[in-house]
RNA sequence: GGGCCUGUAGCUCAGACGGUUAGAGCGCAUCCCUGAUAAGGAUGAGGCCGGAGGUUCAAGUCCUCCCAGGCCCA
């Protein structure tokens, strides 16, 4: 035995997350990822931001797939030579978290949390917060995700607060923040307003008044002679009538009945006034626009001197039903209030918060807003004003909690005016690369395009209070607030440690000298979106604190998060960016499909599909689990997670990697094999199948690198993959034998070709590679190696292995033994059987260096190979000839289906022997058309006695004719496999030395006998056999071997 | 209702520039190979490439419409 090296032998099998807990541990106790921070700092910098996960409610399996994303990039920038800082954060605010307190306080509404008190309300909704960022640490922690925790951002931290109030700050004094009406559901009878999500829930089917109201044209060409017929299931809406909308580009008639002359939408007017009606005229609805009517009722006041009841043009309006006319009451519909203000139509509201008609309107005064419908309708019918009453029934939303009709009401809201900036939002999304392309000017592109003004407040209590304060003497007269400092300066008193949360900060007035009033604050909060679009500033506190580092660290180069943010945190963080920096704060988005369960829904409590993601870790490992996030199917997709994908990326691709590793050390530690001692033969210099190795590592250095450099980590992983498996079932199968020798170039080109894939690996892979790095690559390398492969830097492809000639010459032998291999099957002709001759028809065949010819005879086990038309007379091969479309048809452009049909016709010998000459060519339409090189695609096929398979304008044949001796190689082939089965079997270890004993039933001129002796040396080697007991029984019963032999093996003294 | 994405073998997914025999893995069946392997290889069954039109000498690939599923928004 050879002198120890510095390798020792990697175990066969492996439990990865029992080897991922021990990393987990190396890395903490090394703290290895401050390492890779600190190793980089002062060098340029690669900025990441981390979108702040909502800290409500537990982390799903989905977490991990942005999160992997999330660390790969960083990890690769990392090994390149960039510092990349990354800093975690959590989204604290917002109503979902105020939803699961209340839930646990068992409360209904707004009224509770008044009543239990703002203050220890939102000292819950902090508790809540607090508590599901470790559940979110834990996770993280799990998965092998390198982001500082320690320094994490909160966004109900004082100073994030600040920040944000600064960004406000701006946008209102840029007069960008303004207060307007805002549309959203109410529910009268709790007096509140309610989220998409509750309104969601709470759908009941009921049955309202459907009325068709006829409103009189009174100016234009139709003045007193046409009524507007406008349709609405919501009656009680029609005393504050402001306007009908019409859609521009439909076309209207105007329609006489033996009721009345009424304007409809044409496609509606056989529904509404039946087949007899006359039309009088046809016009679009363009045409309509600004022509007045009398309004239905004359209940409420108008705002002196302003236009109002005349017809409005809106896209949104359909012919789907009603009349194509729709009646636009702004106070009562978001639709409605976007068309009315673009009209600058007034709003007029006569329902008071109640939801009950204020007690000074005329006949429905003093009445809940539904309970009017009835009364309303008979005043419509008996002024004839009606045109028809129908019951509607429909699906209306309630409260999910009282179960009242919800109202949508108009309530003051503040809005930032993203609109006015839009055209610069256009211009940073242009600066912008999306991965996958198709969102920047699709679904990201057209939210821009109709951007629409940002509803910014909350009528709500955990979150970042508006800074806006107002004097109560003159609404007028506002002030915005950007940090404590200012506070404190405005009402003379340190507020430096104040909680700016509500209710707090309520109480904090001021006045200003030579003005009337009190300064007090709106009692709103901001939307939750706000404070993450502010993460690139307020992550720091700038500008009051670090405003340095604020600065290195705008814009981030990369950005990812999943496709369901496209209106929320990539709009958020544009918009935010554009209105306070006039720059976008992103460069690089990664938009990400949705992970799903394995059946292909949304992984739900309710289906009860859900897979936790600690313990799917725990099962397959973190690097399997990343690895399918990263690489497993287009990670813009949906895609399917379950057991037995996962299951498959652990054998495929970890197992095979590792057992790759495995080998090699296995031998480096048998043979000895120290890189510094034994220095392999320069690299030119190595065999063939060594500079393979070293071309393909060469050729997925660059892919991979180019694949990440363009974020795609599929591209990667597929290259990564196939590298794998090339190495593990070509590379070391092929050389198993210079391994057992210990041959120092073997040994030295695995080991290399492991260091560099292992570097590659590593931000994918952080575990298995961590591992593999510290015992099959590090003690090769001597002192210089670094000790963890995340403080190594990334791999640069070695120019001078890459040898494209060569990588293409291998394929063409491992698809000839994949073709060989399938005509020995068809003969039925196993392959430890030795055959005389392989005769082979391929392109590039006589290019072949004889070192891979010896390949293609070792694996199908043939004695000689040969090129068929060098093998066999002419006469004993069929050719058959088809034109290459691609070329011809390239060249010849419609010419190509003549030619094909020409080739097809011509004697396919006749044809080749000109093709290979030079000069064929073929008649088409009398003019004879010559074919150049690369025009023709040939096909040989032997004719007869030989086995034969063909595909990819690839032959096989092969010689089935069995001499005696080759019989008997093929026992002796028998038996060595016999005796290393053996051998396995009784637990000897790879290098053991054997005793060997045999015996043959029969005469000593038995095949099996002759075979064995004939061949003792040969059978010694392969077997490690020290002594050969020939002809002699060993002790027990032994192993049964083929044609009456059997084997006896003990490991030798 | 609008916009976007997806639709290829039983399942999961590949298929630059359009090129005439559409691939891989899993699963199934039969066989082969095995001094690292939980691997590997061969063969077989399994496909109107969602549907219909169009452009083209040629369409899984480009265009239009439709259908189904998903996401976002009304």
């Amino acid at each position: 035995m050879s002198a120890p090296g510095p390798f020792r032998a990697l175990p066969p099998q492996v439990d990865l997350p029992a080897l991922e807990r021990e990393v987990l541990g190396r890395w903490e106790a090394d703290k290895v990822f401050a390492r890779t921070l600190d190793d980089a700092a002062g060098r340029p910098q690669w900025n990441f931001y981390e979108g702040p996960p909502t800290a409500n409610g537990r982390p799903g399996t989905h977490h991990i797939e942005a999160r992997a994303f999330k660390d790969v990039f960083p990890r690769f920038k990392t090994m390149q030579g960039w510092h990349v800082p990354r800093r975690a954060g959590w989204d604290c605010h917002g109503l979902p978290v105020e939803i699961a307190v209340e839930q646990e306080l068992g409360f209904a509404g707004k009224p509770d949390i008044e009543r239990f008190g703002i203050a220890e309300f939102n000292a819950r909704c902090r508790e809540s917060v607090e508590r599901h960022v470790d559940a979110f640490t834990e996770l993280t922690q799990r998965m092998g995700y390198w982001v500082d925790m320690s320094t994490a951002y909160w966004t109900m931290d004082p100073a994030y607060i600040e920040s944000v109030w600064w960004s406000l700050k701006v946008v209102f004094e840029k007069g960008l923040l303004v207060e307007d009406h805002r549309v959203s559901p109410y529910c009268p009878r709790c007096g509140t307003g309610l989220s998409d999500h509750e309104v969601a829930q709470g759908y009941e089917s009921i049955t309202d008044p459907s009325v068709y109201v006829r409103l009189p044209v009174t100016d234009g060409e139709w003045a007193g002679r046409a009524d507007l017929l406008v349709w609405t299931t919501t009656p009680w809406t029609l005393p504050s009538n402001t306007a009908v909308a019409m859609h521009p580009d439909v076309t209207y008639v105007v329609a006489r009945t033996d009721a009345g002359t009424f304007v409809v939408a044409e496609p509606l007017l056989a529904a509404v006034l039946g087949e007899d009606a006359e039309v009088l005229a046809r016009t679009t609805g363009r045409d309509w626009e600004r022509v007045h009517y009398r309004r239905p009722f004359e209940l409420v006041d108008f705002p002196e001197g302003e236009d109002a009841h005349y017809v409005v043009l809106a896209d949104y309006v359909t012919t789907d039903d009603g009349t194509g006319l729709v009646h636009q009451s702004p106070a009562f519909g978001a639709d409605d209030l976007a068309v009315c203000r673009s009209y600058g139509l007034p709003v007029v509201n006569p329902i008071d918060p109640t939801g009950h008609f204020l007690p000074e309107v005329p006949l429905v005064g003093g009445h809940f807003f539904k309970a009017a419908d009835d009364a309303l309708v008979v005043d419509l019918a008996q002024r004839g004003v009606l045109f028809r009453e129908l019951r509607y029934e429909h699906s209306y939303p309630h409260c999910w909690r009282c179960h009242t009709p919800l109202m949508y009401y108009a309530q003051p809201s503040w809005y930032i005016r993203t609109s006015a900036v839009k055209d610069q939002l256009l211009a940073e999304n242009e600066k912008t690369t999306w991965r996958p392309e198709t969102i920047q000017w699709g679904r990201y592109g057209d939210w821009l395009r109709n951007n629409v003004d940002w509803a910014l407040s909350r009528d709500r209590y955990w979150g970042t209070p508006l800074p806006i304060w107002r004097n109560d003497a003159d609404p007028s007269r506002m002030v915005a607030v950007g940090s404590l400092a200012e506070l404190s300066e405005l009402t003379g008193r340190d507020l430096s440690d104040l909680d700016p949360h509500r209710p707090f900060i309520d109480d904090v007035t001021f006045t200003r000298p030579g003005e009337e009033g009190t300064y007090r604050r709106v009692r709103q909060v901001i939307d939750a979106w706000y404070d993450s679009g502010s993460m690139p500033f307020a992550q720091w506190g700038a500008p009051h604190r670090n405003q340095a580092e604020f600065e290195a660290a705008y814009p981030a180069q990369f950005i990812c998060e999943a496709i369901d943010q496209t209106r929320g945190w990539f709009y958020t963080l544009m918009a935010i960016g554009t209105l306070v920096f006039e720059r976008s704060s992103y460069e690089n988005v990664l938009v990400l499909g949705h992970i799903l369960a394995e059946d292909g829904r949304k992984m739900s409590k309710h289906l009860g599909n859900i897979l936790e993601p600690i313990p799917l870790m725990d099962r397959h490992g973190a690097d399997a689990v990343r690895w399918f996030m990263l690489a497993g199917g287009s990670p813009w997709s949906a895609r399917r997670v379950g057991h037995e994908t996962l299951s498959e990326v652990v054998r495929k691709v970890l197992l095979t990697y590792w057992n790759t590793a495995s080998f090699f050390t296995l031998y480096a530690e048998t043979n000895g094999w120290d890189p510094a001692g034994r220095p392999a033969p320069a690299r030119a210099e190595r065999p063939l199948l060594d500079r393979w190795a070293l071309a393909e590592l060469a050729a997925v250095t660059t892919g991979v690198t180019d694949a990440l450099e363009d974020f795609d980590t599929q591209a990667a992983g597929r290259l990564l993959a196939g590298f794998v498996d090339d190495l593990s079932n070509w590379y070391v199968r092929r050389s198993r034998r210079r391994f057992w020798d210990g041959d120092p170039a073997a040994l030295a080109t695995l080991h290399e070709v492991l260091d560099g894939l292992t570097r590659l690996m590593a931000p994918l892979t952080p575990f298995v590679t961590e591992e593999v790095w510290a015992r099959a690559v590090a003690p090769g390398l001597g002192g210089e190696a670094a000790d963890s492969v995340h403080l190594a830097t990334w791999p640069v492809a070695d120019a001078d292995a890459r040898d494209d000639v060569l990588l293409e010459q291998v394929a063409l032998v491992r698809r000839l033994v994949e073709v060989g291999r399938s005509a020995r099957t068809s003969a039925k002709v196993r392959t430890r059987q030795p055959l005389g001759r392989a005769v082979v028809a391929a392109p590039g065949w006589s290019a072949l260096p004889r070192d891979l010819v010896a390949e293609v005879a070792d694996e199908l086990n043939v004695v000689d190979v040969v090129e068929l038309s060098g093998a066999v007379g002419e006469d004993l091969v069929d050719v058959s000839v088809k034109v290459d479309f691609r070329a011809v048809g390239r060249r010849l452009g419609k010419q190509v289906q003549a030619v094909a049909t020409a080739v097809a016709a011509a004697d396919p010998a006749a044809l080749v022997t000109a093709y290979r000459a030079g000069t064929a060519t073929v008649e088409v339409d009398g003019v004879p058309v010559p074919l150049a090189e690369g025009d023709l695609v040939v096909t040989e096929t032997p004719r007869e006695g030989w086995t034969v398979a063909g595909g990819g304008g690839l032959t096989v044949a092969l010689d089935l004719a069995l001499t005696p001796e080759l019989e008997r190689a093929g026992l002796v082939r028998e038996a060595v496999r016999l005796v290393q089965d053996a051998r396995k079997g009784s637990g000897l270890a790879v290098s053991d030395r054997i005793e060997l004993w045999w015996t043959v039933d029969g005469s000593p001129t038995d095949p099996m006998a002759q075979a064995l002796t004939e061949h003792a040396d040969q059978l010694a080697a392969e077997v490690l056999a020290v002594q050969v007991h020939a002809g002699v029984a060993g002790e027990g019963v032994g192993v049964e071997g083929p044609a009456g032999s059997r084997f006896w093996v003990a490991r030798a003294g």
